[in-house]
RNA sequence: UCCCCGGUAGCUCAACAGGCAGAGCAGCCGGCUGUUAACCGGCGGGUUGGAGGUUCGAGUCCUCCCCGGGGAGCCA
């Protein structure tokens, strides 16, 4: 009978049996009449021991053959040995065939270090690697992670589309796409969309692609990015907090339940991750303009001190955030913004009309922001009054100043960058590792 | 768009104040039965991003261009 395809990710549940195993060669120690060679299958690394006492000769011959990156078939019996590496490790194969699929020859990206360009422009094959391979996993368990908790609350998928004919979105830049000589332009956001969708669903998300055509240049964007958008009716401000605060914990638990490996990969220190738990701080901004003045007093480094000053009024810049961020231990809403530096359609605090019933998370660690969300204006009014204010043309917002008009209701949103979300949770440097193949700035290919 | 930094062997980098362009890794050959980015010995490998200039002499200094990287603004 012939040895089951067992997946890397089992070995556990094969010990003492013969398994047969597909992949690809990872790395390979020669050590004269015995070679270990780590094989990836694409959900875990093993170990195979081939030593020339115990194998046919032709199987000695693969491996002493078999290159980095060649794709075989290893078939031999699956042992534990606490000496053995891989992911999950402890697990070896003895093997007893090889088989080599296809001989690779010079693949580029060696075990040794590597410039940022370099693996850029190798991204297709820097996915094998197992800080790569780890990444995304987990970005995989976020975005499965964000969709059982949504779908569990009673959300509804709702998605919006991603080509709009009008530039009336207003806030940042919009991709334009020519369409039979028509301007189209790519979505950065479903929010108004979603504003429509709740009125027939109630409480709904939308998942997706955003584009921002920036030319941002930072560790913190893309071009291209995931972003969930929950958006609910009959939801205050305070609800909304609630909602997002108990979705970040969600995922962050999940990750740390399921991706226990992948973050060994990364070498995660899981003990901030651990600390995630609802209810997070909140601070106004306010109170954040307080701190971030006591701090620059404080500080001793001349340049720092001027990066930290702030007047009220003035939008928080990335060093601000990451100050912030810094300070706190779980992931912080900074809340009632001035309503100046916030987006048209936010709901004014009734107290403070200078201020909007918005709030931003910042992730832990200094990774700045990964949800932005307000509880939305539901007067006709208002919003009609906001959108002339912002130079908005009003013809656009028909259809929505249309849903203040048929049973306007108080609603609240948000949206939650997947990459940034990655970024984090993996602790990375950079957010172009978050996603497989990250579109910036002069980065389009492959 | 603006500010800063970089481009030397397949890869990562060195080369004092302008004076023979070098090392590690990868590759190839040989050795080794428990390696964890193995180790040891040997071998091959260069239009120093491009163009022009200064100089007896330029990887090194100057001008322009090209290509990257980091940051700012904006935001997820």
């Amino acid at each position: 009978m012939a040895a089951p395809i067992m997946r890397v990710e089992r070995i556990a549940d094969y010990v003492g049996q013969e398994v047969t195993v597909q992949g690809w060669l990872y790395n390979k120690t020669d050590k004269g009449r015995l070679y270990f060679l780590l094989v990836r299958d694409g959900t875990g690394i093993v170990q195979c021991v081939v030593s020339m006492r115990d194998v046919p000769p032709e199987t000695f011959e693969a491996a002493r053959r078999v290159t980095q990156e060649s794709s075989l078939i290893v078939t031999g019996t699956v042992r534990q040995d606490a000496r053995a590496p891989g992911v999950p490790g402890g697990y070896e194969i003895a093997a007893r065939e090889i088989h080599i699929v296809q001989l690779a020859q010079d693949y580029p990206i060696g075990p040794k270090e590597h410039g940022v360009e370099f693996l850029l422009d190798h991204r297709h094959l820097w996915l094998r690697s197992s800080r790569q391979w780890a990444i995304q996993r987990i970005r995989a368990t976020v975005i499965r992670a964000i969709r059982d908790w949504l779908d569990g609350q009673g959300f509804l998928n709702v998605d919006t589309p991603l080509l709009t004919g009008t530039a009336a979105e207003g806030t940042t830049t919009l991709f334009p796409v020519d369409y039979f000589g028509e301007r189209l332009y790519l979505a950065q956001t479903g929010q108004l969309y979603n504003e429509a969708n709740i009125f027939a669903f109630g409480r709904v998300y939308c998942f997706g692609p955003a584009f921002r055509a920036e030319r941002s240049k930072t560790r913190r964007h893309l071009l291209e990015f995931w972003m969930v958008e929950p958006e609910m009716a009959f939801c205050t401000f305070e609800e909304m907090l609630e909602i997002a605060e108990q979705l970040v914990s969600y995922v962050v638990a999940r990750v740390l339940e399921e991706r226990r490996n992948e973050l060994r990969v990364l070498e995660r220190n899981t003990a901030p991750l651990e600390k995630v738990t609802p209810p997070f701080p909140r601070i106004s901004y306010d109170e954040a303009v307080r701190l971030l003045n006591e701090w620059a007093e404080e500080a001793t480094d001349p340049e720092q001190k001027a990066a930290l000053r702030i007047e009220w009024g003035d939008d928080f810049g990335a060093p601000h955030e990451t100050a912030l961020s810094l300070h706190f231990e779980k992931p912080v809403f900074v809340t009632h913004y001035p309503a100046v530096v916030k987006a048209f359609y936010m709901q004014p605090d009734p107290q403070r009309p200078e201020v909007v019933r918005c709030a931003d998370l910042l992730a832990p660690e200094g990774y700045g922001e990964i949800i932005g969300g307000s509880e939305r204006i539901a007067d006709y009014d208002l919003l009609l009054q906001r959108i002339r204010e912002h130079n908005l043309p009003v013809e656009e917002y028909q259809w929505y100043l249309d849903l203040r008009r048929y049973g306007s209701v108080p609603h609240s949103g948000f949206g939650l960058g997947i990459e940034r979300t990655v970024a984090w949770i993996c602790h990375l440097d950079h957010i172009r590792e978050a996603i497989a193949f990250p579109r910036m700035l002069y980065r389009y290919r492959p």
